[in-house]
DNA sequence: GATGAATGAGTATTCATTCAT
DNA sequence: TATGAATGAATACTCATTCAT
């Protein structure tokens, strides 16, 4: 029915109002210290409300989370499907997909391992756990494509992609989360960016095939 | 006196018994999860007793990162030291020493980033907080005295040390927490080693220098 | 809006609910005897809800004692602004009008010395502390008045007004916490209206001019 | 035995050692925040030790109190046998007389009232409470007969000795406890003995049996 | 007697969640 | 739907008191 898919439309306009004000409050202050009436009000709306849009709140948290998946996966998929660039340029453009899921939404990655947290797993709804996992091995399948790609060329060495997957990915994280432990530490200058240039240039080195290298 | 050294002894046992306490219960359960009342449940004593011993429940959180934190400066002291390796042989051997640290308390680690956050990090005392420093700084220093070394033998490429043992540290942190999602996720095995393995080797593939690559 | 209003309304009726049960209890037991529990309890309500009104214990028994000053403040004004009554009239009207107060809130009055201490002063709103402070000035003003007046009379003997005011509160205050001494160590009927007439009458003797002893 | 009387002689010392501790302790923070621990570390004893001497926290404080009404009663008794002194001129001794009590003990005077809270006498030692009430009434009857000597001379109007007793000492508590207020609040300079002059001249006038107004 | 380490009961305050309107 | 007032469970931390040495 038309008013029925109005309902459901308006619906999502609201999920997304709340979710953009939950990121919003979620960066400034950790999972803990962020109150449900702090996201209330950033949104404009009554706690109570908020409950109508989310069953409580680790599904909005994970409902973020689901979020940036769904934002980084598509990213990945377009590296993937990019003809005109070889494997190596591939990484690059990895590296630089990464980047942009990180500004897309900086510190709640460093929130996404609060996700992880038998306690908060335990609260979610089935479907919306079954998401998340869909969407993380899509993204994962991508980038391994693009490792398996290089190595059916000849170009990287002959490993498994899904661990280089891993392998880039848990770099990409720590990188992340390192910059940020620093920043609180030593209040300095946000590094992020070069050093995570510098890290895929080395692991690109290391990926790749040596050539001939004499004769 | 003997018996203020016994009883300074004493004092350091009763130290150790809350912390082992502690790392039990912060692993099994976040910080935020984990009550004053567990752990002292857990050290078999009454929750008074703890704050004879610890200012506060981030003060006794931060001492258990102290304790992973010493061990590990004195594990990469080592690794540094050690002068039969050359400098391939050396990321190999900061590979295991890491993967020791790793093992010497596989959970907290994941615990660590929480004492970043600003709010734990007001909350400690100033000699504590210097304490936790210095041995990051100590550290650091080690493994990035491996890369100098390895510049100078003219076997890495000319990159900033620093920056290496930024990038090697932020990989460690990232597969760790990149394993432990996985194995919240999927209860999978623990791959952690192997991966870490792969890593490193690519790391290190990456920043050798190569071999002139003939003409 | 009539809305609005209403909402205001209720929410005043909700704070005396909450005040009237406070009062209740801090007059059973102690300030520091009496628990948020208690309050709570007494005001068929739950603990949380006493937070919604009150920032904290301390405001919340501070708001009593302005509840207090305040009906002191109008009761003072009205003696001071009694056209019909002479000077020595007036000091009777005030022992009366204090007495009034003492009615108005017989024990919490003894717990008034509780809100000085320094502890307390630091944790009120400096909002609510200037409103303490304002109608104590008001209420002092308009004793030290009636006193100006009589001294212009030429019927009181020339004293500063201020202090008189100083003593006639002070003799109010002790003579109530001295009443209450004695009702909790002997057990004994409340004396306390015929001291304060006996205590005025002396005071209004006191401070008199005496009439031309003649000659 | 000599023995035992030295014992005897020891204990009273260590007493009087924990009480001088306490005394200054509960001066400088209120009875509940001061804690044993803070008395044991100024009276350079354990904690256990005070519990030797003290059977609570509470006659530890009572037995304060009862030291100033030993100081009190003494004072007062030494007044009214004052052979030389006529009963306006007592008045004045006995107004300095309370001013020597309030500079023997400044502060403690303001917690005597803590004293009285029912909570607190269930919990002390029958025997106590009986020497408490003793001193007080000593104490008491020393005043009156005060007055009772101005009366029979002619030379104090005919009022009941105990009730102006009791307005004396209201007056005086009174006047003790509002100029520490105003110190709290105002941080102004202490005017304590000045209005304590001005009170008893006002009250000495005011019971004064007045010369024959005329003929 | 003296110690002081250990105890554990006691409490203000917060905040996710509910539900009557 | 939306509200937001009310809830009440949950928890770090304190401190008077005890008791083994």
């Amino acid at each position: 029915m038309g008013i029925k898919e109005r309902k459901e439309r308006e619906r999502g306009r609201r999920r997304q109002q709340i979710m953009i004000a939950a990121k919003r409050v979620f960066s400034e202050k950790s999972f803990n210290k962020a109150t449900m009436e702090d996201i209330a009000n950033e949104a404009e709306l009554s706690p109570g409300t908020i409950y109508l849009y989310f069953k409580n709140k680790d599904e909005l948290f994970a409902s973020l989370s689901l979020r940036i998946l769904h934002y980084m996966s598509i990213r990945l998929e377009h590296v993937l499907k990019e003809k005109v660039l070889d494997p190596s340029e591939k990484i690059q453009a990895l590296q630089e997909a990464l980047y942009e899921v990180y500004e897309f939404d900086p510190l709640v990655l460093i929130n996404m391992f609060h996700l992880q947290s038998s306690e908060t797993l335990r609260n979610l709804s089935p479907d919306l756990l079954e998401d998340i996992k869909e969407l993380s091995r899509v993204s994962f399948a991508s980038m391994a494509k693009i490792f398996e790609q290089g190595i059916k060329n000849g170009e990287f060495i002959d490993r498994h992609p899904v661990a280089l997957a891993d392998i880039v990915w848990a770099l990409f994280s720590g990188i992340v989360l390192w910059e940020e432990s620093k920043r609180l530490i030593d209040n300095k200058k946000d590094y992020l960016k070069s050093t995570l240039e510098m890290a895929f240039e080395i692991f690109g080195q290391g990926i790749k095939a040596c050539p001939e290298p004499v004769s």
